[in-house]
DNA sequence: GTAAAACATGACAAGTAATGACATGATTAA
DNA sequence: TTAATCATGTCATTACTTGTCATGTTTTAC
């Protein structure tokens, strides 16, 4: 076995175990002592961070978190990092933060200037535009982290009603549009709800739970239809286009021959409220069959809008 | 030098280089023909595919693009980068696809069982939800290769009033809310305007470009005002709380001591359109004090509502 | 069809690097 | 004090690397 692989095979070792002594190589790797000491000042040339304690139960430790073996990217593969690191630029108080920007350095560095500019011109050519955001959303390291450690949360929390404490437990986190959302089962309302990250005020405790609840995933595929009531709607030609191109939506529309279509499918009561202003901004182009109570909801916002501009002409 | 050294050296500079003889090789690295050919037989057993042509005019050829130098990443920073490949999952048809799967599974498999259960911890508490779109963006690679090498496209495109050849220079592509967007420059209709992806049926011709144009980042900072007008609105507290929550508007939202407050710009006449169906949405949370435009395009919006549903009770 | 330019491979000697055995010293904890 | 460690040095041996030379093979230009 040649030198380079072994010292390899060595790296991956060390940096697995958080102490050893260089007996303990030898053994593994049928080697001398000596060439174990040797090896080990290569390693610490080649900068791997170990350092040795000297006597009885002394030992070497090193110090990093674990390298993973060298890896061979192809250009093209560095260039997919970029890519996706892109994908990462408009959110703020992102998780990994400094760990992204540390690949970023190691990858471009190693580029050569041919790539470099292929980099820079994806930078400058394609985004992924969510609004650079003024809100601030410190907790959401800790909000990620508890969710992962599956704890359960006692937060102050800004709600439409004030500041309330809440105890939760937390499923995940997930950014839409530019916002972080935490869905979270609420012991004191008893029902999953949907919090905002940049609306938790504090942490005040968390304690741990032993047994697994849902994950982001299955709570994504959930999406609880409590009251269904159905939805029954006509579309013009302009109306479908628009519809279309609304994520709620877009699943349900229906072409007909004509150009005309329509929806014509099951949702959850407590959607209606969403769902108001969508038919408010289509107008004549929706014609709403069902459920009486969203035309009664268009009617009363249409009413309310007429009233408080009465007087302007 | 060492011979890992060198090796590393001979390979970077022959993956630079499409074709290459042992000869050059020899002459560059002051080393013999024959130690050359062994080196190559080592690369090629690494795994380095590439290969050879006897003969006159021959010489050795290397399959793939560039590799780079190995890097050492610790195990932190390989979650990143799943982390930001988390951040694309939910769009379809992506550049860069099968290098993404490629650097996944490198990485996937070279960690250790530990980091794989962080790994997957992450992407079962984490998402970057776009909604899952059905619309399909095949041309998107294409558009985006263009746009990068600065060329014009004649394309053809659905608008709101059917199939129409455009002829336009592409300023780059950016993602929002699951959909592709173009921003490019009609050279029809003089001016820049926002072309979707998904609704370019086809891509006709495409001519070079010699100069440079705007890039996507001046873009976003250009935002033309073009028919500048004042958008003022008082807002309840209800409506302060509704209006932050709005990319569009967040910026603006100004809070008195009382919790009451104010939006007070300029906007671009154009975005009124837009503006209408947040403000429907509103309602009596938000009085609109200017422009005369936005009062009556509501009015009317709310006319059109009740006239429709007028018979329903 | 011959010569030149290239890869392919083998043998061998000279040089270089890696290894193990042994020795010695330093440091630490039991 | 003693045992367990790391640290370093020397030296003979072994293993590897390199350059030189030799011999083939394949391809293309002339």
């Amino acid at each position: 076995m040649s030198k380079a692989k072994r010292l390899l095979d060595i790296l991956l070792f060390v940096t697995t175990k958080k102490k050893f002594t260089a007996q303990e190589i030898a053994d593994e790797f049928h080697i001398s002592i000596r060439t174990v000491h040797r090896y080990i000042l290569d390693l610490s040339d080649m900068g791997l961070p170990i350092y040795s304690e000297q006597g009885r139960n002394g030992g070497y430790t090193v110090l990093t978190s674990r390298f993973l073996p060298p890896i061979l990217f192809t250009e093209e593969e560095a260039v997919s990092i970029f890519y996706a690191f892109q994908s990462l630029n408009y959110y703020r108080n992102l998780p990994f933060d400094t760990e992204i920007s540390s690949v970023e350095h190691k990858l471009y560095s190693s580029l050569q200037s041919e790539a470099k500019i292929k980099i820079d011109k994806i930078r400058s050519y394609i985004a992924f535009w969510n609004p650079k955001r003024t809100i601030d959303t410190p907790l959401l390291n800790d909000v990620l982290k508890y969710s992962i450690e599956n704890r359960n949360l006692h937060i102050q929390y800004e709600s439409k009603s004030g500041i309330r404490n809440k105890h939760i437990r937390p499923i995940g986190v997930y950014a839409h549009d530019g916002l972080w959302y935490l869905p979270a089962y609420d012991y004191h309302k008893k029902k999953i709800l949907l919090y905002r990250v940049d609306r938790i005020l504090s942490i005040l405790s968390t304690e741990e739970n032993e047994d697994d609840f849902m994950n982001l995933k299955e709570w994504f595929n959930f999406i609880e239809i409590k009251n269904p009531i159905r939805l029954h709607v006509h579309l013009t030609m302009e109306g479908i286009r628009q519809c279309k191109s609304v994520p709620y939506f877009e699943g349900f529309v229906v072409t007909q021959e004509d150009g005309t279509g329509y929806i014509d499918t099951i949702i959850d009561r407590g959607e209606l409220n969403f769902i108001t202003s969508l038919f408010l901004r289509l107008g004549s182009h929706a014609r709403i069959l069902e459920p009486k109570e969203l035309i009664v909801g268009l009617r009363k916002q249409a009413e309310e809008i007429l009233t408080m501009y009465q007087d302007d002409n």
